[in-house]
DNA sequence: ACACGATTAGACCGATTGGTCCAGTGTCCG
DNA sequence: CGGACACTGGACCAATCGGTCTAATCGTGT
C-alpha cells in the first residue's frame, strides 16, 4: 500500500516543517499537521514517541540538512567567498518565491518559540552553527586566513538571518537578492 | 488604590511585550500575561477590546517606540554613522544582558507568528520601515548620499536582525557588540 | 450625598490543544 | 498457513485556549 511519493514519516516532517516556518511551533496545531499530511493520530506518535516536540526537532534537522546541501551547492563552483555568498542568496530567494508563502528561518521557526525549552535552543544553536562552520570552511577553502574566515561566514550568517526578517516583513524576495555580503 | 507605579493597561502592555519576545504570540497565553501583570480577565478586554491581537499591536507599538529612542539616542552625539552603529549595539547588548532571558527582536516576537497573517505582517512592516527611516535619516544627517544613506540603514538593520537571532542562539550578547557595521 | 462612567473581579463557556489507547490492517518470514 | 511486528485509524481525554458576561467597586464632578 505505500506506493506514495514519499512515506508517512516523511511526509509528516515535510508538513511541520514548511508549517512551523510559516506559524512557528506554537501557531500551527498537530491536528493540522496531520491533515495536511493526510496522515492519522496514530502515525504521529508512532513515529515520534514524544509528539509534537520529537517532530519539531526532526523538522528541523531536515530543513538544516537541507540549507547546508544549499550551502555546499553554492560554495563549491565558486572561485570566491563574494561569488559563492551571492549564489547562495539567488538560491534561497528563489526558494521563497517557489514556496509562494512568507516563511521565517526554518530552524528558528520550529524551535525558538517552543515550550521554553533549553533542549530546543541548544539544538538550534547547533544546526546554526553547523551552517557558520561549513560557511567558514569554503571562505577557508577560497582563501581567507582562518580567523577572517570565521568572521566572514558569521557575518554572511547574520545578513541572511537578518534579510530573512526583511525579506519576510515585505513580502519580497529581492532583499536576499541585493544583500551586502562580504567579498 | 491606584499608587501602583504603572497603569493596568501599561502593565499589560509591558508584560505582554516581555512574554511575546520570548515565546512569541501563540506560545503565550493570556491568562500568563494577565498572572504577570497581575490583572484580571476583564481589565483585559476593557482596555483591548478586541483581546490578544489588540494587546499584541499595542506591546509591538510601544516597544517598537522604544527602539526609536535608543536609536535616536545612540546617533545623536555620533560623529558618524559607523560610531552611531556601534553605540546602538552596546546599548541593545546591554538590555540584553539586564533582561536575563534571550529573547527575539519585540515586534517580530509579538506579530509574526500571529494567526490574521497579513494585518499583522503589514504592521510589522510598517514598524520596521519606521526603525529604517530613523536609521537613513542619521545616515543622512552624518554625511552620506540619500542612496548610501538608505543602504546603511538597510544594512543595518538586518546585521541587527540577524545578529539579534544568533545572540539568541548563543545566549550571548557579545555578538551583539562584535557586529560587522558598515562605517 | 449622589449619580455615573470607568475599571476591576472572576465565574463561566465552547472550542481546540497535545496526548493516550487500542482495535484493526497490512507485510514479511517461518 | 500462522504468528510477529510495523503501521494505521480514530475514539476519547483532561487541560488549556481566547473570549463573554455580569456584578461589584472605584473615582470624580455636582
Amino acid at each position: 500500500m505505500n506506493e506514495r511519493p514519499q512515506s508517512t514519516k516523511e511526509r509528516l516532517i515535510r508538513t511541520a516543517s514548511e508549517l512551523f516556518r510559516l506559524r512557528g511551533y506554537s501557531g500551527v496545531g498537530v491536528a493540522e499537521i496531520l491533515q495536511k499530511a493526510g496522515a492519522p493520530k496514530g502515525s504521529l506518535y508512532h513515529h515520534f514517541p514524544e509528539g509534537k516536540a520529537d517532530l519539531a526537532r526532526a523538522a528541523a534537522n531536515w530543513a538544516s540538512d537541507g540549507m547546508l546541501r544549499t550551502i555546499a551547492a553554492s560554495f563549491e563552483p565558486a572561485t570566491s567567498f563574494g561569488e559563492g555568498a551571492r549564489t547562495l542568496c539567488h538560491k534561497l530567494a528563489k526558494l521563497s518565491d517557489m514556496s509562494g508563502e512568507w516563511g521565517s528561518c526554518p530552524v528558528s521557526g520550529a524551535l525558538f518559540d517552543g515550550p521554553d525549552n533549553e533542549a530546543f535552543r541548544a539544538l538550534t544553536n547547533h544546526l546554526f552553527e553547523g551552517w557558520i562552520a561549513e560557511l567558514e570552511h569554503h571562505a577557508q577553502r577560497l582563501g581567507a586566513t582562518p580567523d577572517a574566515a570565521r568572521q566572514k561566514a558569521e557575518h554572511l550568517f547574520m545578513l541572511l538571518e537578518g534579510g530573512w526578517t526583511l525579506a519576510r516583513s515585505r513580502s519580497d524576495s529581492d532583499v536576499l537578492r541585493t544583500l551586502p555580503v562580504p567579498a
